[in-house]
DNA sequence: TAGTAATAATGGTTAAACCATTGACATCAG
DNA sequence: CTGATGTCAATGGTTTAACCATTATTACTA
């Protein structure tokens, strides 16, 4: 360990710490999951005192690239680079009022479109198995009835990041993740509709399933996108009613 | 139930400064650009140690919501949230090869697809204004030869970026920065192609104008993906030339 | 053997001191 | 008077040493 880390140099000195150890982490020099030293004993191998070194650590924190645990044999540990920051970062632009619901409903619905094509043309027989269970897990949720939205909204969710993954592009993945994670709350807060509304989804997800599943990338674009619209309208509606 | 609740993190008090500042600037108490009182005496309003109020100053300036200068009236001043935590963590992404510049051209493909898709719905005649005089810009580097290169990778990216703000929609905006901010150096390293290439390119550029002015949002999105194809196309054949 | 108390490792916080940078103001040479 | 130069004070950057809080381990007791 004592020769993975330089002396530390430059006019701050935390910023100097921040890339040692960032680098480490991303070019596997330090691996997920791997501990890295106390903070008493990491200071001095830095060559730096342990409130500098601290700050080092928050900011690594921050970005996702350490977590810290207390107590004996705690520390930090690295972890891989995630899409917490992104998340956060677009929550602070929604709550900054710098983005509105409308701006990221429409957005959400380009990129299913998008990776609803992807998905249709990547699709193998295993991907369209996922799908068609997790098609069953929504179907039971309607089944149930009205009150059981939530639970459709997740098993939804569920299904768009299956096929972000069978677009087999983590870029896509992540984007989508993010924009779930922030628009969730809204989903909640506007939702729960009738029994009707629930219908027209389920259909549209086996709809989109299908096209999927014997490739047809056009429908499955459109499809993806008319779905997204539709949840997207149901939202606005019942925003409105609340918000007159 | 279980993602509904995290492990009670200890409750650690520079934490709870970050959340205080943090809510305060995105909600506008306050204003970007204004300054925070000094370390010492912000820490004493606060009730706690300069070295905890400096962990919290670390991750509010990672977070990109305050700016902290030296010396004399120096200090935290605060900014508004932007795009830079988003550019970085894709970097960090790219960096730790969980996302390859594969994944970045094809998702660029799509989303500038949806982009001029929207602009064509959304370009008001002073937009169209905008872009043909950028597409003259472009012109310009191209007649020059082909050691404008960059030059006419930098028009060309701005011409994306307007329609970007045409599409008016800033998520759009938001993350076609990212994803330029994270490519452009591969359009550096792998470029420049040829003469022809450089034509192939222009001509590209202004039926995709022709197309958002005249308000044809399929053609629009059709050449804005081929445009990027090409773009994308070419640097693979250079680094495969590069890296064999 | 099961429960419990002591222990030590480790992060969280505080306090006081010093250094480095920077802008403002005063001073002095021309 | 003007411009260069030096001084000073405000402010962030860093260090040190001490203490507190949490937690896994170990030893002890009923």
């Amino acid at each position: 360990m004592s020769a993975l880390f330089r002396k530390a140099r430059q006019s701050r000195i935390f910023q100097d710490v921040v890339d040692q150890i960032q680098a480490a982490i991303l070019d596997g020099r330090i691996q997920s999951g791997e501990k890295l030293p106390a903070e008493r004993e990491l200071g001095e191998m830095l060559g730096t005192s342990r409130g500098t070194l601290r700050e080092a650590l928050r900011v690594l924190e921050q970005k996702g690239l350490i977590e810290i645990r207390l107590g004996v044999g705690g520390g930090a540990i690295a972890k891989g680079p995630g899409g917490e920051q992104m998340t956060e970062s677009l929550d602070m632009l929604i709550r900054s009022q710098k983005v509105s619901l409308h701006h990221l409903a429409e957005f959400r619905e380009g990129v299913e479109g998008t990776v609803a094509g992807l998905a249709a043309q990547r699709a193998k027989p295993e991907d369209v198995k996922l799908l068609r269970e997790l098609l069953q897990a929504a179907k039971r949720c309607w089944q149930v009835g009205v009150e059981k939205w939530s639970d459709f909204v997740r098993a939804d969710e569920q299904i768009h990041m299956a096929l972000a993954r069978i677009a087999r592009n983590p870029v896509y993945a992540l984007i989508l993740k993010t924009v779930h994670d922030n628009i969730h709350i809204y989903y909640d807060r506007f939702l729960p509709c009738g029994l009707d509304e629930l219908n027209e989804n389920y259909l549209d997800l086996k709809q989109l399933v299908e096209a999927v599943a014997t490739g047809k990338v056009g429908p499955a674009t459109d499809l993806a996108r008319e779905h997204v619209r539709r949840f997207n309208r149901y939202m606005q509606k019942k925003k409105r009613e609340i918000n007159p």
